[in-house]
DNA sequence: TGTATCGGTTCGTATATTGAACCGTTGTTG
DNA sequence: CAACAACGGTTCAATATACGAACCGATACA
């Protein structure tokens, strides 16, 4: 481990929740030296990553990360951090990929990655993700703004016998998607088609979008939904991750209980 | 200067003029080693600083900075990005400092800060500047969004016989402004007080309000002026980069201009 | 007054950083 | 197509630099 790789592993040390930390505290924090992460703090400081309080002494995050920020902003718009994730998770499970965006009150599709594993696949051919009708858009209801709900009742159109049709039905998913921290679509926008999607998040803190994967329906056993989950959960924190956000605790937590209770065919190592 | 520093200075040959760069590229750039600087990059990267381009194997900005930028932008709101700035001024000057910060398109005062150097003192007791006829207005008048020109010219009140009253006096005004990089009030808004103000940016690369020192008119000389304009260039580049934002270059050649211009009584060194 | 903790500093040791030279690959060119 | 140049990446001896135990002065508390 490099020393400089060590000094910037104290950044990852501040959060909203700490945003300040003194310098023995951070030591302890870091497990190491205080003159080591003494002076680390001070090549950070030079560089403008952290800056001290002058008043109490105390670390926070400097003002060269905004600078950065918008550069990145600028050099790695929201589809090139999501394009090389959605091949993965394409690959990794066999079955088509998408990411969609949320903007307003309307969920876009971003782009989408089919994987050439088998001769029928989903095709991803809507750029308007209906909210009532697909895992993505049951995603952005149950993580999103709360208002998306309303939203989505003036737009219920019917696309299959399974499509939920009535306000009650609809919270009935919703609230079983908070549960599992996975939206998931059995043939409610299109027959054939089982999606399930896991929510995105973005630098803002809120709920960005979702990554999705569409298998078909007469192939869709419970090894593949396992397997999906557990992509999509890798897929959604990288996406997250590029986007600038973090998963919010409460979603990893539903996440890692709908794998393992749904796992129960592997030991629990 | 330690390896963390010189590691952490490539992160700012990054912009959005040029957003990816290769490693040899980089080399000359910081006009050191390849193999130093691959560490560097390789460091930089697992803190997910940088990232490559799978494509082209050129570096970027990574994904760690927006998730920084976010605890950042937390931590720090804009008050306390600029007040000790303000501080400074007002003891640089020894005249009274404030901040204005533009939302939507009202001017905001954000916060103030007296020097007791002088008996007699300007005292900022508004909250929501007038455009026309502030220092801090004019300003974002002219470095602002054209639309708030529109705005401006519905709210016109009168407050001094000096207070622009139509709008090719105004317009005149801010075209002065433009060529200067600062704003001036000279007793447009109250008799005796006479103000200078300087834009400030923000981490969208936009206009984010101004900085400005309000002195009385009977002890303002020419000398003073030059004072509080070279002390504003700096407080106004210390605001913007705690806000994250950089000063355009055609405002810096303003500023400079302006200030060796009126510079007439000392040699230039 | 004594003690604990804070941020910051010192200095000899040894470890991690350095850069010239090298490697394999790619793309260009006469 | 062979020669060449430029690229990203790797090696290894030399040494510059990072390390941490011990220390300092200031502050707070009891």
């Amino acid at each position: 481990m490099s020393s400089t790789t060590k000094a910037l592993t104290l950044l990852s040390h501040f959060s909203t929740k700490r945003p300040e930390i003194g310098l023995s505290q951070l030591c302890r924090l870091a497990g190491r030296d205080k003159a080591t992460t003494y002076r680390h703090l001070q090549a950070l400081e030079t560089a403008g990553f952290v800056e001290q309080n002058p008043a109490t002494k105390h670390y926070r995050l400097g003002p060269a990360i905004m600078h950065l920020a918008q550069v990145r902003e600028a050099t790695v718009p929201r589809e090139t951090g999501a394009i090389n994730v959605i091949k993965e998770l394409a690959d990794a499970t066999g079955e088509t990929a998408h990411v969609t965006v949320l903007s307003g009150s309307t969920l876009y599709g971003l782009s989408a990655c089919e994987s050439p594993h088998h001769a029928t696949r989903a095709v991803i051919d809507i750029s308007i993700f209906p909210l009532h009708a697909t895992a993505s858009g049951l995603c952005a209801l149950a993580f999103g703004p709360e208002d998306l709900f309303q939203s989505a009742l003036t737009k219920m159109e019917n696309f299959t016998s399974a499509t939920p049709a009535t306000p009650e039905a609809l919270a009935d998913l919703v609230a079983h998607i908070r549960l599992t921290g996975f939206g998931q679509a059995d043939q409610i926008y299109e027959d054939e088609i089982q999606a399930i999607a896991a929510p995105v998040f973005d630098h803002t803190g809120n709920f960005a979008g979702a990554v999705a994967v569409a298998s078909v329906a007469s192939r869709f056993t419970s090894e593949l939904e396992k397997t999906i989950k557990a992509e999509l959960t890798i897929a959604a924190r990288e996406i997250t991750r590029n986007w600038g956000g973090v998963i919010p605790a409460q979603i990893e937590k539903a996440w890692a209980a709908s794998i393992t209770h749904s796992n129960t065919l592997e030991p629990t190592s």
